[in-house]
RNA sequence: GGCGCUAUCGUCUAGGGGUUAGGACGGAAGAUUCUCAAUCUUCAAACCCGGGUUCGAUUCCCGGUAGCGCUACCA
């Protein structure tokens, strides 16, 4: 494999761009032999390093007649094209300047006419094959005689492909269907120079939930994106090619990187456009979360409670852009802290940014808000609800001195269970309000540790201990 | 407008001249755990339309329609 930086066009291309290009490409998982960060034998590879070449080639072409000089402007082609379309003929050059005399042409040229390299569509039409769309045929009459090498000098997008990928020894072309009315411009080329043309392979265009192709507007365009929100790689990878490809039998679909690689056959790509599906690839991701090693887990998961505590420190949203890197690096105790709430919690999210709003309950306690909370109205409002209340807080606060253990905190909900006749929802609801400000959330087992612990950790901001809430709790209660 | 590509549950897809048209996400219902979530089970849900070929088309062919793309001195 071989990465190609393809930068003709000068408006739209910055150096920052390939950095950020190269690490979601890497952090995707895809890895290739030759490019402009590790070299190659066709080097360099970097298109706006190799203009002599195209320059060579346009020239060479130019010489055997093979393309011709045009000499008009882009107002005149752009007017031309207008006309065209408002008679209802087809918009596409008018070979105004396909006959001119070259030893004129070239007289002109020297002379410092402003001019573009146009190549000579042939007169038959052009048959290419490709992987997904089987023999594809267009009409020479449709297609315009393309501009090669651009008055500016600056070759086009559809010639320096040409060039490079048989220069570069490609042997198959893969790209997005949108592609596919320009292939046969490119095939023309390659008749043109004389070099046989390669495999091509033309991929179904994603669609966004509206049908449309993908865009800014439909939130995650980049991969970068993706990686912000906390999806795994591998997790993208495997979703992507779903989108568009399936095993034989087509029941499986959770497929490892290297069994996607072993698995994956461009013969069995589908060639009709793909809506991408934004939950089934969460989906997905909670399958691969749950894969993964812990530590790995642990350490991404680290980046989101450092933006969610800077963010809540500071009141600085500013804070984006977490890049793999924590904002915060805690000592050891609270890194080992965190990592106990994340395997707590990441089973049952989608996404790794969720977490630290999964934990909430943990890092921000506010009983007055809970009160007041219209999700807990309902529970509130129930008859054995204060009667709950007032049994447990009364329990916990007896004895400050015992460890709040999960072993003590089940003895004393038996005892309000006892106590107050109630049980399931009618006893926990009130006490998770009481615990955490909701009625619902994780295991109470798993979930008291977790507090005792922080509790006791120098934290930017303290977490609060059992005891803690509970008088807090009973505070606002004004009890 | 011209040209091209595409068309199976809401979505991603498997399949293929005769099938109960299969799987997955999502949805619904139930089970389960103190709750939510997760998990498990069950259910609902599709062959774009019209012709042709054929004993028989969802499948093959043609047309229509729709969606998307290209029609640039963008990539």
């Amino acid at each position: 494999m071989v990465l190609r930086v393809e930068d003709t066009d000068v408006e739209r291309s910055e150096a920052r761009f390939e950095d950020q290009l190269i690490g979601d490409l890497k952090w995707l998982g895809l890895d290739w032999d030759e490019g402009p960060d590790v070299g190659g034998p066709y080097k360099p590879y970097r298109q706006s390093d190799r203009l002599e070449i195209y320059r060579d080639h346009a020239e060479r072409l130019l010489n055997e007649g093979k393309a011709y000089l045009c000499f008009c402007t882009e107002d005149e082609l752009q007017k031309e094209r207008d006309q065209a379309m408002a008679s209802g003929g087809q918009p596409i050059y008018s070979g105004k300047c396909r006959n001119i005399d070259p030893a004129e042409a070239k007289r002109r040229r020297s002379s410092g006419e402003a001019c573009a390299i146009r190549l000579r569509i042939p007169e038959h039409p052009i048959r290419f094959h490709d992987v997904v769309h089987g023999n594809v045929e267009f009409s020479n009459e449709v297609v315009s005689d393309p501009i090669i090498l651009r008055s500016s000098g600056m070759p086009v997008y559809n010639y320096v492909v040409v060039i490079d990928d048989a220069l570069m020894k490609i042997t198959h072309v893969i790209r997005g269907d949108d592609h596919l009315s320009n292939t046969p411009k490119q095939v023309a080329l390659y008749e043109a120079l004389g070099w046989p043309a390669p495999e091509f392979a033309h991929l179904s265009t994603i669609l966004g939930a509206d049908r449309e192709r993908l865009s800014k507007r439909h939130g995650a365009t980049s991969i970068a994106n993706f990686r912000d929100m906390g999806v795994l790689p591998e997790a993208l990878a495997n979703y992507l090619a779903l989108l568009g490809w399936a095993p034989s039998g087509g029941t499986r679909e959770i497929f490892a990187p290297q069994e996607l690689i072993q698995e994956f056959s461009l013969e069995r790509v589908t060639p009709s456009a793909a809506v991408f599906d934004m939950e089934k690839l969460y989906w997905l991701n909670r399958q691969y979360v749950k894969q993964a090693a812990p530590e790995r887990i642990n350490r991404l998961a680290l980046a989101y409670y450092s933006r969610a505590i800077a963010e809540d420190l500071l009141k600085d949203s500013s804070l984006d852009g977490i890049e793999g890197v924590p904002l915060w690096t805690p000592p050891q105790p609270i890194f080992d802290w965190l990592a106990k709430i994340t395997q707590l919690l990441a089973p049952y999210v989608d996404r790794l940014d969720q977490l630290p709003d999964r934990a909430s309950m943990i890092f921000n306690y506010d009983a007055a808000a809970a009160l007041a909370s219209p999700d807990n109205a309902e529970v509130l409002a129930w008859p054995q609800t204060k009667a709950v209340f007032s049994r447990f807080v009364v329990k916990v606060l007896a004895d400050e001195t015992r460890p709040m253990t999960p072993e003590e905190f089940k003895k004393i909900v038996n005892e309000v269970k006892a106590e107050t006749g109630t049980k399931g929802k009618e006893l926990f609801h009130p006490i998770r309000i009481v615990i955490t400000g909701s009625h619902s959330g994780p295991d109470f087992d798993r979930l008291i540790p977790i507090l005792e612990e922080g509790s006791k950790l120098s934290l930017p901001k303290h977490v609060l201990s059992v005891r803690e809430r509970v008088e807090q709790f009973c505070h606002a209660l004004k009890c």
